[in-house]
RNA sequence: GGAUCGGUAGUUCAGUUGGUUAGAAUGCCGCCCUGUCACGGCGGAGGUCGCGGGUUCGAGUCCCGUCCGGUCCGCCA
């Protein structure tokens, strides 16, 4: 038997007991004739103290940092308490000890406040597991998958494994791909998401389902996204979008509940896409505050027939603003006091490449309620605190107006709209928002394909309303730059997301279940019939053997329980990531193969 | 595909207008220390300044190229 106890079990309680422990050593404190070393394992450290009688052996086996050791002893109580660590009360007199195992000299410290930059932890990344962050962090996705598994196990859902080498059908993301063997020239496709075979499971009457699933997307990466991540995948038979909304928003303030402790009690905050968009000039708004967009005036409308026309325009004589498709603005509170420098700094960064905006409009609204703006010339004090006033600004705030063409300007007020709150610390970590955006659009305009592509999948039905408009119109585009006025621009799907502070958290739609339907939307995306046979031909023939009314959610895990850790970043929720390359530093993957494997797949190299 | 920041001791970083022998902290090694827990004290070792080229009397520093890493845009149904 190596241990008797683990490294964070033992209290004062247990004084007076003869154990066995066994784990890292952390650090070795050596005095003359005394020598204190914490050993650490997964559940936490424990001081041991090596007395005058232990000097022989430790003169021939001397401890390092992370070597591995085993001790018997007696636990005593300390002359001096650590009240930082459970354990800090006891401490191990050690009788004998067994260096199970060496360690080199490790690359950075095991610490949580590592001197080991991100290169090299992830090189080493076994060695940075061990640190009690990225612990916590493994921790905290185990309880976030325990949580997800036990509710949907208790509404009756049912895991069900789908294959990983399955059919290229490039919609959407690219494809992973796998060269076959025994089919030479041919090739799997990783799955992007297990979406058609779940669809095919509640056809075939497994009418809730679930997986906490691997997905691959060969897409460049970012802080937030790795090419092969995890979802929690999840779909129903015989239920509208009202049912999965309900069931999921569960699902979540369980996770909330069991993982953080929240009772999230409030139901979720719900608006449309259109909403999103013209209040806070994104679809997956930030809620933790307000700070809501001013539509001076827009190319995009709400509703269908609210328009910002430029009523707080009339009459002023700023060429910028009258010539620009769009000027939004923002109130940001408190900050009317900001410096020439300051503002000037917020002026370059609309204007990096990023954002790219051209400059940046400001209206001062002081303390003393006098206004003060960057375009004084063209304005009367009388028309900026109207445009002021109606972004929300009071006495102290200043209000930053951006103006140009209809998306880069909604971007670019959503954009800095976050960097603010940031910077106003209006974004706190420990505070969960959620919301539910709703009624997206079913199809999204590829400029470079000259054709509209499925905004969220192709599998995705329309609203009821709104078939007649898929039915009754051609997919054809005759003006790309008039695209927003074809009655497909107008068409929305029965889709939604799970918005958690500012952060896409899960996705969803009621699914297309009818043959007939299924095919007319392949014609919209531009595909012909055979075309659209030979790639989802499995998925229509099922659609022909009573196909069950069905509809869905995803949820990114990774993601979920980065914000659920507080971290912007994925990649320390994650056991072995990828670096920004899509590169494993630590195995040095991808590589090359052999010959003889390349030869067996019939591949050349370049 | 593009923008941007970075690469100097094992590690994290500093390094002035281009000027003598490239520094600090930490880690490592040695000696001292019986109550430390970021132990302390004294001493020591440790450098292809990412790589290649150029400018210059002289390059860690300036220029060009390249590789690697971070962040972002495009992309991500």
């Amino acid at each position: 038997m190596y241990r008797s106890h683990t490294c964070g079990e033992l209290r004062i309680a247990d004084q007076g007991k003869e154990v066995s422990l066994a784990g890292w050593v952390q650090t070795v404190r050596k005095f003359g004739a005394i020598t204190f070393v914490d050993l650490r394992d997964r559940y936490g450290i424990t001081q041991l103290v090596f007395s005058e009688a232990l000097n022989n052996q430790l003169d021939e086996q001397p401890l390092g940092r992370e070597f591995v050791l085993q001790i018997n002893g007696m636990v005593v109580e300390r002359s001096n308490k650590n009240a930082n660590i459970p354990t800090g009360e006891i401490e191990i007199n050690v009788v004998s000890f067994t260096i199970l195992n060496k360690s080199a000299v490790p690359p950075f410290t095991i610490q949580d406040d590592t001197d080991g930059g991100d290169d090299l932890r992830m090189k080493y990344r076994y060695l940075d597991l061990r640190r009690n962050l990225i612990k916590k962090n493994l921790e905290l996705r185990y309880a976030v998958n325990r949580a997800a598994r036990n509710y949907l196990h208790d509404n009756q859902f049912m895991d069900i494994e789908t294959p990983f080498l399955i059919k290229s059908t490039p919609e959407g993301a690219r494809d992973f791909v796998v060269p076959s063997r025994m089919n030479q020239g041919q090739f799997y496709a990783l799955p992007q998401s297990p979406q058609t075979f779940k669809q095919l499971l509640m056809v075939s009457g497994y009418d809730r389902y679930y997986q906490v699933v691997k997905c691959f997307r060969d897409e460049d990466l970012r802080a937030d996204r790795q090419p092969e991540f995890t979802q929690i995948d999840c779909e129903m038979s015989f239920v509208k979008q009202e049912d999965i909304l309900n069931m999921f928003e569960g699902m979540i303030k369980h996770i909330f509940k069991a993982v953080k402790g929240i009772d999230y009690t409030e139901s979720v905050q719900r608006m449309s896409w259109e909403e999103a968009m013209w209040n806070y000039g994104n679809d997956k708004p930030d809620i933790r505050f307000d700070m809501k967009v001013l539509n001076i005036k827009s190319a995009f409308t709400l509703g269908g027939d609210i328009v910002a026309k430029g009523e707080l325009l009339q009459g002023t004589d700023f060429k910028v603003f009258n010539d620009a498709e769009t000027v939004v603005a923002i109130a940001i509170p408190g900050v009317a006091e900001y410096t020439r420098k300051q503002v000037d700094e917020l002026t370059e960064w609309v204007k990096r490449p990023q954002i790219g905006m051209q400059g940046l409009v400001y209206i001062r609204y002081n303390a003393d309620g006098t206004v003060k703006s960057s375009v004084d010339k063209f304005f009367t004090e009388d028309q900026l605190r109207a445009i002021a006033e109606a972004a929300g600004a009071g006495k102290g705030d200043m209000v930053c107006i951006l103006a140009g063409t209809e998306e880069r300007t909604r971007k670019a007020i959503s954009d800095l709209r976050l960097e603010m709150a940031e910077r106003l610390g209006l974004r706190k970590k420990d505070e969960f928002k959620l919301l539910w955006v709703l009624d997206f659009p079913l199809f999204e305009y590829s400029e470079e394909d000259n054709r509209w592509v499925a905004r969220h999948h192709p599998f995705t039905s329309p609203k009821p309303d709104h078939i007649g408009i898929m039915i009754g119109n051609s997919p054809v585009i005759e003006n790309q730059a008039e695209y927003l006025k074809h009655p497909y621009a107008q068409i929305k799907a029965n889709a939604y997301d799970m918005v958690l502070n500012g952060n896409e958290i899960g996705g969803g739609s009621i699914r297309i279940f009818q043959r007939e339907l299924q095919e007319k939307m392949f014609d919209a995306l531009g595909m012909t019939r055979e075309e659209a046979l030979h790639k989802f031909g499995f998925l229509l023939g099922a659609f022909e053997y009573g196909a069950p009314p069905h509809g869905g959610i995803a949820f990114g895990f990774d993601r979920l329980c980065a914000i659920l850790g507080g971290s912007e970043s994925i990649r320390d929720f994650i056991a072995f990531p990828k670096n920004n390359s899509g590169r494993d530093v630590m195995l040095d993957a991808p590589s090359t193969i052999d010959q003889k494997q390349l030869d067996e797949l019939a591949l050349r190299t370049m």
